[in-house]
RNA sequence: GCCCAGAUAGCUCAGUCGGUAGAGCAUUUCACUCGUAAUGAAAAGGUCGAGAGUUCGAUUCUCUCUCUGGGCUCCA
């Protein structure tokens, strides 16, 4: 019997029988091993375990609990739900069933439109459990394009994608170029259809790689139904997708379920509830919010924070108003690429005018407001700009997507010359804010040129591009490509933060803008006594004013830090004999600066420091006879131990440093404040 | 905008197979004055999201609208 090497992602070698398959490589390297494989890689490409090895292959063993694996095992869990789909509901059409982040999907067209309820999803897992249990075999087989024609004859979304692979049979494909090719990269294989077979009866097109069999599945759940279009296409047939998560290992599972647990405690719209933050009283319309009273302080301390910083970085502050004739967002182009976004027109007297969506063109109209020189660059102006944007209904989503929302917004007018400089320093001074409201992990996206979606030369675009790539290297932040993810006007940086439990958001954006100064006339006279073109910046760091809030209510789960808790410290007395020390020692510590308020004897201690509690304030201090004579207090710190006999003093300067560490900026100033009046 | 599911007291929810509703917490009052996560009692609190239809009668069934949730699409 003829022998084959194998070399091994260690660089170690084997010699194997000749049509030995990568399940019986894995089980002479450990049974451990073969039991958790769901595939391998082959000369660095994911293959079915099944396949008999060829001669002096690298062989990666792909186990469930990476990455890949978990790719696999999620994509051919999608695989039995289409099978127990089409078993459960005869004649139902299916299109595509990726793996996605945690999961997977499988998009279904039912007979006679009808939508999948609540039992249906747990028939549909039951059936799924029997078909793993039968332990079926994923069997490949690859055909002509006609014969998969034939093959799928009554599945017309299959047959779509099978004519698309026909169609870019001779085009090299590029999945990163747009759907059709990613579908058809899924499935074709040198011109031809590559099908997996679980039974006689279902059978589906995919390029693999699968798991040997569905026994290898198994630690499941179907999580929901939505709808979703067609190729996303908005205009085409609306189909129902069933979403599932699929892991390695029941542990792994629970782990899941207990994040979406945990993340959904901190849901932003729950805690604000809950917090008496703010509400969307459904008076005023959807996605359009009030702020109560301690949603509003800790709003007005992130404002004053942005206002502070934005005054040391060397901005000026501009107001502009909220309405404008509908002539300004002609000349500035957003009439004719965003109108359906915007609120619909009020006519008036002398015009037509429209809520404003943004506060670029207003920037623009105050730089045009006089002759500038080139002394006067980089002219950096600054508004909490309130702006009105008409998202459409079903994209409304707590503050996180809303309707009136107010940007800390920037537009920078300076010189080609300086572009680079101004936007290295622009990423530090973003960096530097968000990490004082306690951000520290930042990755960068540098979004590019949509040639269908844009205004510009290709010369002005691959400029400014350029522009921002080389600032983001001269950083040294991290930074992908989003290609095709610019606004119509020019490239941008996208900066993403990740929060406490992993998740990520997107805050900040610096965008260049070649166009508006060209739309606006913009220019100033340059020491050559000649007048140029200024180059234009849009950034905004916290991007909304509303989203940003959210996104830290849920980074916190609630519990702001001291600098921004709305009551950083609340006094309780022991029993009503305690009170007038209660509040002269709160008001003292208002006096220095400090938010604080006093809940009198009515009910028992216990029921107020859990109240509290609930309701996540840094520091309960408790007084009673000990603290009254000795000028002290008992303090319960927020996720600490109660220390009693605390003197004033000391607490006061505690709470002092742990608002100056978050804040060292603003909060100098309570510092001073309390070492003059504490004393 | 599209698909699906919802809307009952300030909050979290139960309930009415069609006969106008109930709990816990919160609120108010009274008693208790207490040293670190729920003292007891009482009261008050609801056009059962809005409008229309069916019906002797609608919070309940039907339709429309508004708002909310999960997705899709979109996001200057």
């Amino acid at each position: 019997m003829a022998e084959i090497n194998i070399t091994l992602p260690d660089g170690s070698q084997r010699s194997l029988e000749e049509g030995t398959t990568a399940t019986g490589l894995a089980m002479s390297i450990s049974r451990g091993l073969a039991k958790a494989a769901v595939a391998a890689e082959v000369n660095g490409v994911e293959t079915d375990l099944g396949v008999a090895l060829p001669a002096d292959a690298t062989v990666a063993i792909v186990t469930g609990d990476s990455d890949e694996g978990r790719h696999i095992l999620r994509h051919s869990t999608s695989h039995v739900m289409a099978q127990a789909v089409t078993q459960l509901f005869p004649g139902a059409k299916f299109s595509i069933g990726p793996a996605i982040t945690d999961g997977f999907y499988y998009d279904f067209d039912l007979p006679g439109g009808k939508t999948f309820l609540e039992e249906d999803l747990k028939a549909v897992e039951a059936r799924m459990r029997e078909i793993i249990k039968a332990d079926q075999p994923f069997s490949r087989s690859e055909m002509s394009i006609d014969e998969a024609l034939v093959m799928f004859a009554d599945q017309p979304y299959k047959q779509e994608i099978i004519e698309r692979v026909r169609a870019l049979a001779d085009v090299p494909l590029d999945p990163n170029d747009d759907e059709a090719s990613e579908d058809a990269a899924e499935i074709a294989v040198g011109g031809t259809v590559s099908v997996y077979r679980n039974t006689p009866e279902f059978v589906d097109m995919c390029r693999g790689p699968h798991v040997p069999t569905t026994g290898k599945l198994g630690h499941f759940k179907l999580m929901k139904v939505a709808g979703a279009y067609w190729r996303g296409n908005e205009k085409g047939p609306m189909l129902q997708r069933i979403y599932g998560t699929a892991w390695e290992s029941k542990a792994a599972l629970e782990e899941h379920l207990h994040r979406l647990e945990e993340a959904e405690k901190r849901d932003h719209r729950k805690l604000a509830t809950e917090l008496d933050l703010l509400s969307f009283p459904s008076e005023l319309g959807g996605g359009l919010a009030v702020w109560h009273p301690k949603g509003g302080i800790i709003r007005k301390l992130m404002e004053d924070y942005s206002r502070e910083r934005h005054q040391n970085g060397g901005y000026q502050f501009v107001y502009t108003p909220h309405l404008a004739n509908g002539k300004l967002f002609e000349t500035s182009g957003h009439l004719a690429w965003y109108k359906d976004g915007m609120y619909p027109p009020m006519e008036m007297d002398n015009g037509t005018y429209y809520m404003k969506p943004m506060n670029c063109p207003m920037h623009c109209l105050i730089f045009r407001s006089r002759q500038r020189s080139y002394r006067e660059l980089p002219l950096r102006l600054f508004e909490l700009g309130t702006v009105y944007r008409y998202e459409r209904a079903g994209t409304l989503h707590g503050l996180m997507r809303i309707r009136g929302f107010t940007q800390d917004d920037s537009h920078i007018y300076c010189t080609e010359d300086q572009l680079l400089d101004e936007i290295a320093s622009l990423l530090d001074f973003v960096l530097s804010v968000l990490r004082a409201f306690g951000f520290n992990d930042f990755t960068a996206n540098l979004s590019t040129r949509d040639p269908k979606k844009s205004v510009g030369s290709d010369e002005i675009w691959d400029k400014s591009t350029e522009a921002l790539r080389v600032a983001l290297e001269r950083h040294g932040l991290p930074f992908k490509y989003k290609h095709g993810d610019a606004a119509f006007y020019g490239p941008k940086i996208d900066i993403d933060v990740r929060d406490a439990i992993g998740r990520s958001w997107q805050l900040s954006t610096i965008q260049c803008d070649f166009n508006l100064p060209e739309r606006f006339d913009l220019e100033y006279v340059g020491n050559d006594n000649a007048r140029h073109q200024p180059i234009m910046l849009h950034r905004a760091l916290f991007g909304s004013v509303e989203r940003f809030f959210g996104v830290l209510l849920e980074h916190f789960a609630g519990a702001f830090p001291a600098w921004l808790a709305p009551v950083q410290a609340r006094i309780l007395p022991v029993a009503t004999a305690h009170e007038d020390y209660a509040h002269e020692q709160a008001a003292a510590l208002r006096a220095a600066g400090f938010r604080v308020d006093v809940v009198e004897a009515n009910d028992q201690l216990g029921k107020r420091i859990r109240a509290a509690k609930m309701e996540k304030l840094p520091y309960v201090l408790v007084v009673g006879d000990d603290d009254v004579a000795n000028h002290t207090f008992g303090v319960n710190p927020r996720g600490g131990e109660v220390e009693r006999g605390v003197s004033v003093e000391a607490f006061t300067e505690r709470l002092s440093a742990e608002v100056a560490e978050m804040n060292p900026e603003i909060v100098g100033a309570a510092i001073a404040a309390a070492g003059t009046s504490a004393g």
